[in-house]
DNA sequence: TAATTGACTATGGTATACCGTAAGGAATAG
DNA sequence: CTATTCCTTACGGTATACCATAGTCAATTA
């Protein structure tokens, strides 16, 4: 079992709830820290001691105040954590559904395991936990479900997502026509932008072209 | 102090969290539960015998599953609980930030306290809990801060709330003004509609509609 | 080579969104 | 009461988005 475990959460409540979860796990030394900052600088220091922490447990998002942040976010600590102790065991407990942003990062950082905050989050922490310990990948049963059907969406290439983006952006359909002229890109004019921007209407089932903004950023696209 | 205190709350870890805190006030009698459905039933089944709960702890969202539900939000909990058991005391305890919600949430059920997830939530549900027993009202600062500065925003906070969905559910501008007429809405017209997104355009800085809709999912108004 | 296909583009017509103006009415101020 | 202001609505013109059609060109195939 692990010895030395990190919790980096910003909401207090968590962090006694994550700690009382990992207390009937038997693990001893438990750290909780609610800044990403304050839990790299817990990592580096105990890394040059005799004990390290062996286990991560992480949110992604943390919320502004008045203190000044290096870290902003569970990616920023996790990519900083990986220049220090890339051997660490991360798990990732969030309430990021969209498969996007959890397919980067499964892609990204090679990260352990990903626990959707959620009804079952205490048992799914515990698997999670045990997976790890067996040297394999553990995630949400409902995240591992949606990356299953990841490929539809990656049909979607680059040039649909920077078109979404710009779109998202606040550009007119000529004005994206122009970039892309700037740009080289293929498939440039107006007529084709227009043409792109109505497949993926259908693709997405959507009827209008906010709500086609609103899908993509809802599914993490953009 | 309160003796007997039930906590609404899907998230399992939280629900431990909130545990603790109040174990740390000396609360003798807590029950958690993670669906409102139950929450009610344990409610009503209290307040028959002489033990009856004397404050609720309740969350705003809860999560969909497999699970029918009668009950789907903290709001429909304490609409249903104020029938049975007026006098109980209730604190909100949400990441919930749009006032507009929140405003109306104290001003329709006029609850005992709203306490906003965050870093300071176990400090802040202590305080909250000693101040309902002075028989006077909590809210954490930086609600309270943004309820001072709404007045009559409130209302038009709502009508610009739906309006965005609407528009992110891929509605066209004339099937609002139809939605809205068949709600009996203040400025349903076509031309009223317009103008109010073109306010919004204004106000968020947006240059299409895309990106209102883009912006507003980015700031979690809706 | 000739035909075919597919990706891209140009064009024009229709629908919708955008924007300004003005009229009506309710509430408010003088 | 009248004037003013604010809100709502109607209307019309312009811009943009939407959609269908057809043409160009390059690559592929027979």
């Amino acid at each position: 079992m692990f010895q030395n475990v990190l919790i980096a959460e910003d909401q207090n409540t968590i962090n006694k709830g994550v700690e009382r979860t990992l207390n009937e796990l038997n693990i001893p030394n438990i750290a909780t820290t609610q800044y990403c900052d304050d839990a790299l600088l817990k990592l580096k220091a105990a890394f040059r001691t005799d004990q390290p922490f062996d286990l991560l447990i992480t949110d992604l998002s943390f919320k502004a105040d008045h203190r000044e942040r290096t870290l902003k976010s569970g990616e920023a600590l996790i990519e900083a954590v990986k220049t220090i102790q890339p051997n660490l065991k991360i798990v990732v407990f969030s309430v990021e559904h969209r498969i996007g942003k959890i397919k980067n990062l499964i892609d990204t950082y090679d990260i352990n395991a990903y626990v959707e905050k959620g009804r079952e989050e205490s048992i799914e922490l515990k698997k999670a936990i045990h997976t790890i310990l067996e040297d394999k990948m553990y995630c949400s049963p409902s995240i591992a479900q949606l990356l299953r059907n990841v490929d539809d969406i990656s049909q979607t290439d680059q040039y649909d997502e920077l078109l979404l983006q710009l779109l998202a952006k606040g550009l007119k359909r000529e004005q994206i026509a122009n970039y892309f002229q700037e740009k080289d890109f293929p498939a440039r004019s107006l007529s084709s932008i227009e043409k792109r921007i109505n497949k993926l209407k259908v693709l997405f089932d959507a009827h209008t072209s906010e709500q086609l903004v609103a899908i993509a950023i809802d599914r993490g696209l953009i």
